[in-house]
DNA sequence: TGCTAATGAGATGTAAAAAG
DNA sequence: CTTTTTACATCTCATTAGCA
């Protein structure tokens, strides 16, 4: 199966993003495909980040087929996604991107994880995890004020809120300090 | 509204897809006509960290790429930022300058955001911040005698008026010695 | 087939650009 | 500078489709 998404990981290349903290990096690029004109039904899917090494080649290929990509999250993977998700089911973009790195997919893989692990949960389709996860659903009660996202720890709703939800905050009175 | 009939409808919604993922982005498709080459002087945007991970393909197709940057600012710039505006909210260009280093962003991107800031504040949309700041809504009370500008510090006030308004504060009266 | 990764539409927030 | 508009990033929710 050429489709396979080699989760392997290698990806050790590109450490960089300093996440020094303070002089954080304003992240440029980003942008997305402005599809051609021609529709191009199913359009590229999110590569892992070490697929950079593919030939421009096998990435028009990848362009022809229709085929929609399915990543396969490996237990291992699994155990890390869940033990980062309970403490902080919304991350920002950065720790995402941390996140991301430590599991070796990529930055668009793990934040679908968590938007459907997030709907999962809502749902009460909550799972807990492979074997020797401690992690359960029901622990993970502090619901955010102003939408539906859920944490473990107070810092961590604390920094959401500081990050997402700012203005109401501040007018429905709460102390984020 | 009938704006530029160039850049506007190129990618408006239709198929969108902002989704995926860029960060690698082939972006094959489409002659991408002339168009205005957007000035953006070359490297306003720090390309610090992550940019490592560009081919020189991606490069060059940024060059003649038309789209819109936009920076991603950070919660921890978002803090120092929302400190400094409590300072004063209209800084004078070199204090302005002295926050672009402090938070590692361009001076123009900082400029914006105090112009998008103090708009928001007057719309009622302000917020104040995070933990430790002193900061809040309803305190930023100092308001020029002369333009819209406000203030959280009388001293702020006061330089500001001898940058700004020198000849009306003499006028009027005001001691700013 | 059931679980879940991926998509897509609609909504929201806001950085950047345009207009005044 | 301000005000208004554009466009991009991200979220939710509903749905589609890949794989063990």
């Amino acid at each position: 199966n050429p489709t396979h998404p080699m989760i392997s990981h290698l990806n050790s290349l590109q450490i960089q993003n300093t996440l020094s903290d303070h002089s954080s990096n304003p992240l440029t690029s980003l942008s997305q495909s402005s599809l051609s004109p021609i529709k191009q039904s199913s359009k590229l899917l999110s590569e892992t980040s070490f697929e950079s090494q593919r030939s421009s080649r096998e990435i028009e290929e990848d362009h022809r087929r229709d085929k929609r990509q399915r990543t396969t999250i490996t237990p291992e993977q699994l155990e890390v996604l869940y033990q980062r998700y309970s403490m902080d089911s919304n991350p920002t973009r950065g720790v995402l991107e941390g996140i991301a790195r430590e599991v070796g997919l990529a930055r668009r893989v793990v934040q679908v994880w968590f938007q459907n692990t997030r709907a999962r949960e809502r749902k009460g389709q909550f799972r807990s995890m492979g074997p020797g996860s401690s992690f359960s659903l029901g622990l993970n009660h502090l619901r955010c004020p102003f939408c539906r996202a859920l944490f473990k720890v107070k810092s961590a709703l604390d920094a959401h809120m500081r990050s997402r939800h700012w203005a109401e905050a501040e007018r429905a009175g709460y102390n984020l300090s």
